[in-house]
DNA sequence: TTAAGTGCAAAAGTTTTGCACCAAG
DNA sequence: CTTGGTGCAAAACTTTTGCACTTAA
């Protein structure tokens, strides 16, 4: 499940010359337990980090995470907050795609092997080399449109949907630990 | 193949109680004029428009690419520069997808109407009303890996990709209008 | 020992916003 | 007329960078 060890990611790191610090295991660590669905912009990394009596600057969690996108061992993802967030980039069977609303932001995820293979094999049709292959769906949710979407919908509004499940790993994941 | 006329347009958009201005009709004009596979930055709308002797305001334009968006007549890409693009969201046969290099953000589309399938299928599945639907494939490039990627690769190494059809609107667009 | 990594603060780049004026319906 | 849209300049955010100091290998 877990796809690097604090070992296996000395590992790579050292092959291309480059180093395992303190600060890049501890982020490992955290996007390792992250529970399942979730994903963490630099600030939400940051803060949990802070919450936790780590002190890792912004510039090194910036740092680390394009390192680790770069990597293939992080995913970025646009889902439509204005920022990038990131998690653990699984292969098959855990690998997954999204649904956003783009509205209210309110997120699912869904697996879709065919998907994956499609990806695999389009890269490989163009010569390339794939790291990632994510499904991005954007949507208007019944909430929205039920209320007038887009036309009447207040500026204000904040959909339901986006607080069913927000940031779990705010209250359990520093609990699961 | 255009999915707007000024006209459709301004019925659309009256309908939710807004307007049809000049500003943004030429926009939709010079997305429904961009040659396939271009999507434009708000700055590069900016310049474009510019270039044209047309000089509309960078507020109006991010303001104008996010009411298109929203209205799903617009698609708003991630695709690896930092900042959004954005082209008309064609309906199937003419939707499609980005194989991007993480590296050099060499960009190629791409056809594949069963995944559209899979994204309306999900979207339907979670009772949500899809706008878009994105496949998004991170790759690396054989130059760039050939070279060393990735810790061998010079930092401003440029991909001999990027260049090889790069900004093809910048001269043609104009041309052709 | 030495090159890579970190933290800090400053800078850069993108996108949003307040406000006065203009114009579409 | 009335309300929405535009332009400008300022602000807000996210992300990157220069530099001195620290540390992994």
């Amino acid at each position: 499940m877990a796809l690097y060890t604090a070992a296996s990611l000395k590992a790579e790191l050292n092959a291309r010359g480059w180093r395992l610090t303190p600060q890049r295991e501890t982020i490992l660590h955290v996007f390792q337990n992250l529970p399942r669905g979730n994903h963490l912009s630099a600030e939400d990394l940051y803060n949990l980090l802070l919450r936790r009596g780590e002190n890792i600057s912004l510039s090194t969690i910036y740092r680390t995470l394009k390192l680790m996108a770069r990597m293939g061992l992080l995913r970025e993802l646009e889902l439509a907050e204005g920022h990038k967030h990131y998690e653990l980039n699984q292969p098959y069977p855990h690998h997954h795609h999204h649904l956003v609303c783009i509205q209210c932001n309110k997120t699912i995820e869904f697996k879709n092997d065919s998907i994956l293979k499609s990806g695999l094999k389009q890269a490989e049709k163009a010569g390339l080399q794939m790291i990632d292959c994510q499904l991005t769906i954007h949507t208007i949710c019944p909430e929205a449109l039920r209320l007038g979407w887009p036309s009447m919908l207040p500026s204000n509004w904040s959909c339901p949907r986006a607080h069913m499940d927000a940031h779990p790993w705010d209250e359990s994941e520093s609990a699961a630990e």
